[in-house]
DNA sequence: CGAGCATCCTTTGTATACAGAGGGCTCAAT
DNA sequence: ATTGAGCCCTCTGTATACAAAGGATGCTCG
């Protein structure tokens, strides 16, 4: 089944956007959104024509979406035999994090040297009341995840580095896959939010090596808590 | 980021050719080589007729090829004039060795926590003697890279991080792109050598920190070797 | 003479038809 | 019954035809 030519395919989505974007950037969105939701989980198997009728495209514009997904290790290519979404194991997971220790602690540093105070101020007073939000259930942790998402742009736009943002685009992408999995941890968000008052502390302080440091302390922290969320996942799964 | 897996790439390929390479393949590496070996400079505007015509296939694996160029951030898009060569100017290449500070220096801990000893000590006796290769012109050179290029992949593997491999192949294909400016320098070049074995060491005696301090400083000495080249060759060129 | 607008042309974006490779399945022989 | 080979069928790789978007140019009107 085709949908045949689309003209402005208008309202198919709930917030949508509505901007006339290309048919390959919609399956690529799609499909990026998909197996970082797990919909898609590590090792279903892709057929062009398959998910080429699925999303409505043809296949040239699915092709150019699978190449950007294999660039960006979400998906890899079997011979003669389609295409799979990327396998992430607990290996897998410990050696991202030694990538991730790696870019955070730089990009802390260069924005410790390079940050406009007041941005960090800001942000400082809406990590203090934090603990507050997580209070107020559901909601107030999606905010507070949102809160996290401001930080780590600050830190990115402070650094002004595209070559380090981009390897941390990178790092982030995967690590949203595993995200979900740790997530809603009440005593670990309120530890985080204490990490992160510290770094933000450090940079506005212009103290690059503190930032370093702390970053480092904040995502040892980080994966342990997501190491042990992973176990008792395991756990859960056997019963 | 790339790679993940894939090793089955036995040996480095000498001459490697007359394999049944599909054509975006050719297309892809064709261009690749291109712009890194400064045939297609920066700013060069690409077609996709013009450019599948050259090289002899069609638009859709050109296509492909230009879409992973653009991932690998050597071509941009513009908006309806085509594909350029990005430029790659003095602030991008601080920027360039920002990052490759922090993944080369995590790379050297990895390494000095995990390596094969045996290894290293045969690297080390081949760095000993890398004074007398670059006596030997231009061919000493050359095998004087392809040495720092087998220690680059001891460091890799020992470290057995694919996520911070694939992170350090693509900075150090940007890197590639300017090493011409710098190439050949022979006082840089002894300099280097002791650098690396002092690298080396610090792996065989499995400390990671000093092995990170000792990248942070050979990195740091080598950005400046190159921003001296560039300026170098700037007067040059007025002159 | 200048500015705004319409048109054309160039170049990318998309669809589809065709070719080739690779694996799975079946059938037969031992 | 098991194993081997050969065929078939599926799925990707490639080529080409068509559509649409964006910019440059020239024309007209003020």
């Amino acid at each position: 089944m085709t949908v045949v030519y689309t003209q402005t395919d208008s309202g198919v989505r709930p917030v949508a956007a509505s901007e006339p974007v290309s048919a390959s950037e919609r399956a690529y969105r799609q499909l990026r959104v998909e197996i970082l939701d797990g919909e898609l989980p590590s090792g279903t198997g892709l057929l062009e024509v398959e998910q080429a009728a699925r999303i409505g495209v043809s296949r040239t514009p699915l092709r150019a979406a699978i190449a950007r997904l294999i660039s960006d290790g979400l998906v890899a290519g079997r011979s003669g035999r389609g295409f799979v979404v990327t396998e992430i194991s607990v290996e897998r997971i410990r050696e991202l994090y030694e990538l991730r220790q790696a870019l955070e602690e730089q990009a802390a540093r260069l924005a410790a040297q390079r940050r406009d105070p007041a941005v960090f101020l800001a942000l400082r007073e809406q990590f203090v009341s934090a603990p507050e939000l997580l209070r107020q259930g559901e909601d107030g942790i999606h905010r507070y995840y949102d809160l996290i998402d401001e930080l780590e742009l600050a830190i990115d736009t402070a650094g002004a580095n595209p070559y380090l943002v981009g390897a941390l685009d990178a790092v982030r992408t995967h690590l949203s896959r595993i995200r979900r999995l740790a997530r809603g941890n009440q005593t670990r968000l309120r530890a985080a939010a204490t990490e992160h008052l510290l770094i933000i502390d450090a940079i506005i302080a212009g103290d690059a090596n503190l930032a370093a440091h702390a970053t480092h302390v904040h995502l040892h922290q980080s994966l342990t808590s997501v190491l042990a969320a992973i176990d008792e996942d395991a756990a859960n799964r056997a019963d």
